[in-house]
DNA sequence: ATTATAATTGGAATAATTCTTGATATTAGT
DNA sequence: ACTAATATCAAGAATTATTCCAATTATAAT
């Protein structure tokens, strides 16, 4: 089977490898959806999205092509609640708003010069590796 | 059977009704371990030690209970990626700090005078209903 | 080319949680 | 107190997201 040879040209050059991780066919494809579709997927949506380049992909694949990306700092997984894991290739350090009427999930930075751990009482000698500010609400206009 | 009358005095008193739940014996058994035992349980810590009380309770009464505690605001419900929920009785404004090196969890509040949403680039018409703030860590002294 | 290593697949397994159904208990109305 | 209506509980089945496993395929190293 020919599941590893590109046959179309991507609209979205991906290098063979990216921080240390070999970017396999499968992988670039599950990563340029990332890119392409930033309204944090489920593995489950990629998989259903990917199938169109990748038809013989395995939902495990996908998985493990995530796993291994968010393993190299590549993209972000993101999780509300005990919901379905979502994916984000913002790097940027920002958090998340759930709006709950539409269900939509938006970026939220913050605003310049603040740092998280100047506005939270934290015991001294603390380290923080990763910090994550879930924001759940309504937007009231548009 | 006798489940429903209470047997031993407990060591604090839970009163019949809180915010307009009805505080049966079972949601009195589990209020009272997250009252007591402040590190942050999941479901089956809660089963686990509510048996000792309640030997003939059953793990999907103490889901029940706990999704009945914090349907009315009386907990609040505390989810780290994908792990097992866990329960809180801390109802003030809090954040979380999980030490990757023991795994406990620890409360971490706001300084005073801070609102989240002043530090958070939101676009306009937004409204916070709630707020989840989750730092990842060590300790490196005690 | 050959071998070793890594990635992919498909299906089975797992784990947390929810659902379902019948039994019990509690409350409200008489 | 009696009855009806409602709420809760228990046990196990069902669900769902995710992980694991074993076999195959692809890539890299010699």
């Amino acid at each position: 089977m020919v599941t590893q040879n590109s046959e179309f040209p991507a609209e979205i050059e991906i290098p063979d490898e990216i921080s240390g991780l070999r970017m396999t066919r499968q992988r670039q494809e599950v990563y340029r959806i990332l890119v392409q579709q930033r309204n944090h997927p489920t593995a489950n949506d990629v998989f259903m999205r990917v199938k169109d380049r990748l038809p013989q992909i395995s939902l495990a694949t996908v998985y493990n092509c995530l796993e291994a990306l968010v393993q190299h700092g590549i993209i972000r997984q993101v999780n509300f609640d005990r919901e379905s894991s979502r994916y984000c290739s913002n790097l940027r350090e920002h958090g998340h708003f759930h709006d709950q009427t539409t269900g939509v999930i938006h970026d939220v930075c913050f605003k310049p010069g603040i740092n998280l751990a100047d506005v939270l009482d934290l015991p001294p000698g603390t380290i923080i590796d990763a910090v994550e500010v879930t924001l759940r609400g309504k937007l009231t206009n548009a």
